[in-house]
DNA sequence: GTGGTATTGATAATTATTCTCCATAGATAA
DNA sequence: TTATCTATGGAGAATAATTATCAATACCAC
């Protein structure tokens, strides 16, 4: 947790910690301006600029993944790693779509048919959630 | 080609055919700024807003399939429908990955898992292409 | 505790994209 | 062909998420 940040030359921060323990906490995906507001709560001092700064620590550390969307990204603080998100065209609500089949089977297929090195993805489902469809 | 656009009240104008030919005689996949650049030769007075609006209406009209990047959109005449983009991080090249098998399958099961109807998905690898594994 | 350095906060800068508004050109019918 | 109506184009301003700057501060190894 802080063993990776500090081996980096980067420290671990209450804001930092603050940041994760929200993540971890409220199972969402938010960006960067709902991580303001929650964060302010706490230290009414902060400002926007170190939410991104803290973001990319973070990222480049592994422990969050960014959703890259249209001009505003979102975060996953709970799984780190490259998954599908289900994002609900009514609502705007982000849903983890793992525990899918042939994920695996695409990305070795991709690597093989086109002999590319996947080191990452973003793989965006838009449309209408389970809630919004009554 | 221009029924559709008519249909829907719009125009088909020489700049809208001009950039529907660039795109498919180019078979690659041109942000604002690059198809910008080419249409300048024809139409030296073209502004990038310009560029931008027929973009919209051309995607509107199901002409034209946008590529969601971090802040750089960029688009496909070709086939416009969504389907894999693999995205080189040294020379930047994006290549189609489709008749990619599974796809149709991860669709079924994210429809049954979640209950979400998919109404449109953007799948990006990034990685390594071919040329630059060298 | 002290000192060196990473981090923070305030704010300016950046940049892709969108908006505004008037002039212009495309379609349609006379 | 000509008149008319309205969508479109061009120029530049506006928007908004993200990034850069820099002096003050907090972290942490010693
Ligand atoms: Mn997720
Ligand atoms: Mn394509
Ligand atoms: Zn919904
Ligand atoms: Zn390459």
């Amino acid at each position: 947790m802080l063993t990776k940040l500090q081996d980096r030359g980067s420290r671990m921060t209450s804001h930092r910690l603050a940041l994760l323990r929200i993540m971890a906490v409220s199972e969402g995906h938010p960006n960067a301006a709902q991580l303001y507001e929650k964060l302010r709560e706490q230290f009414p001092t902060i400002s926007l600029a170190t939410i991104y700064k803290t973001l990319l620590v973070l990222k480049e550390d592994g422990q969050v993944f960014e959703i890259d969307m249209h001009n505003d990204s979102h975060y996953d603080g709970n799984k780190p790693y490259p998954h599908p998100h289900l994002i609900c065209n009514k609502c705007g609500d982000i849903i983890d779509g793992d525990d899918v089949s042939f994920l695996d089977a695409i990305g070795q297929e991709i690597q093989e048919k086109y002999n590319f090195q996947i080191a990452q993805s973003q793989l965006l489902f838009y449309g209408v959630c389970q809630n919004c469809q009554s």
